[in-house]
DNA sequence: ATAAAGTATTAGGTTACCGTATAGTCAACA
DNA sequence: TGTTGACTATACGGTAACCTAATACTTTAT
């Protein structure tokens, strides 16, 4: 093997293992890898087995140790506490990897939502035909207070994020057909968000059939108009609304500053007269 | 959708967004995300759409950019702008899944090696058949000079680390046939690291066949007290040495303090008389 | 012998917060 | 209406894991 007389010097060494040499002096001051030997000068030495050592340190570092953590790791180590230290870090490193890929997910449904976004003409609806989506709801909050209000939408929204629910959809609001019929556009009935269909037990589910589409630019307090024109075009394609509307909104605050150019999507399902 | 006048306290927003009030402090104070209204005693409160804000960071956050250059992003943002910077941090993504999913091989190699190494007995010598494996080697060494010899590990560390050869396997060294005959066990001729058949277009072979396999434990520098056992037990088997000698530390200081504990395996290939 | 290149130490700065102390505010019940 | 208890704000200090810069010394190469 390598001889451990033939050493680096601290410059030598933090080139080595791709850091600066204040790295190595910090190390050296809080003990975590003190150098092999060091001269009446106060030169420090190391030898090719701390580049094993740094290696190890920078992997623990990457999987969340501290410092002083990985000090006592190396400060009591035996080959038995290695392998259960690298049984538990490969079992939090599973962990870590289906977090970032969930995360890669969460960018994808963003910028898809946003491309779409991009794509559309606001000032036209259409009639389409749905898939079945799949939703998870909140309580109900049909005709509840400001205050009712407030703790339903941040007990989903943590609801969501304990059971990683959250794919990078947007939280939606149900409004029913009644409530939509009356004009009464603000007094929503549940939260949703949208599902992979093998996410949950008993999902929520969105009918397939004919929606019509519309979106609806600035603040929802101006939303009520954009439901007028929708239901003049419904009248004049000769539909009617057979179900609740979903309102989502696909471009809000993450994307654009300011109410006015948020971009709220409404889906109504449509049956022919 | 939501309203906007529905607002959070400081503290709501903070356990909605699962994390600490003084982090929204924090984020007032260098305007990464301020409240949307502030009363004039100076108590803040918070959107909806503000926690759709705060998990952006978060996610940002998360994916190695600085609060500034979040805050940067988030003031200049439009749809087109997030689209890129989504695209970008999607890439960077899949590139990180990519270093930790590496990390979880050297981690899994790392444990295999030291849990063989648990279950050795070091006091024996075994002839095995070995299949074939695949070695990046250094520059040749022999008969270098320390200073050569320091270069060349340097350059080679640098190498497989550049290369991501480096799966948690050892460095190994080569020793030729006619230094091992001759005694001459600390001129080694190659580093050597092991390799996935499919990294390399030419890695260096080494051949599947009977092996004799011994481990020496304590320093490199007593190391010529082991070969000469295995020597007088290949002489009584009835075997002679017929290849280089490969040896890899299984045991340093990674797991175990001070060279007394290190061990080193030793590998050539052999033939019978 | 001297200059260039490298080294150590010290002191202060950085980021993204956390803890604690002090003082002020809100909301709800009596 | 007053008071209590829970909440809020500000300020100041501290933390980890470094980085930068200044100064002074050492090594090495010529």
């Amino acid at each position: 093997m390598e001889s451990a007389k033939k050493l680096f010097t601290t410059g030598e060494f933090a080139d080595l293992c791709g850091v600066k040499k204040q790295t190595l002096f910090h190390y050296d001051d809080i003990g975590l890898l003190k150098p092999e030997y060091k001269n009446e000068n106060g030169y420090r030495y190391y030898s090719v087995q701390q580049a094993e050592v740094f290696s190890v340190i920078e992997m623990l570092k990457e999987m969340g140790m501290s410092l002083a953590e990985i000090k006592d790791f190396l400060h009591f180590k035996t080959p038995e506490e290695t392998i259960k230290l690298l049984t538990e870090k490969e079992a939090m490193m599973k962990k870590k990897i289906a977090k970032m890929q969930r995360t890669q997910q969460i960018i994808r449904n963003k910028k898809k939502q946003i491309e779409e976004a991009l794509r559309l003409n606001f000032d036209r609806f259409t009639i389409e035909k749905m898939e079945t989506e799949y939703y998870v709801l909140s309580e109900n909050i049909l005709d509840c207070s400001d205050k009712e209000f407030t703790k339903s939408i941040m007990l989903f929204i943590k609801y969501t994020k304990r059971e990683e629910l959250d794919y990078g959809y947007p939280i939606g609001v149900l409004i029913r057909q009644e409530q939509v019929e009356a004009g009464d556009y603000w007094n929503y009935s549940h939260f949703y968000m949208r599902v992979d269909q093998s996410d949950l037990a008993e999902p929520f589910i969105r009918k397939a059939g004919k929606y019509v589409i519309g979106y609806h630019k600035g603040s929802y307090l101006t939303i009520h108009e954009t439901y007028k024109k929708m239901k003049t075009y419904l009248c004049e394609e000769g539909y009617r609304i057979c179900g609740d509307s979903f309102e989502e909104y696909v471009i809000d605050e993450v994307s654009v500053s300011g109410e006015d150019h948020y971009v709220t999507k409404i889906m109504i399902q449509v049956e022919e007269k």
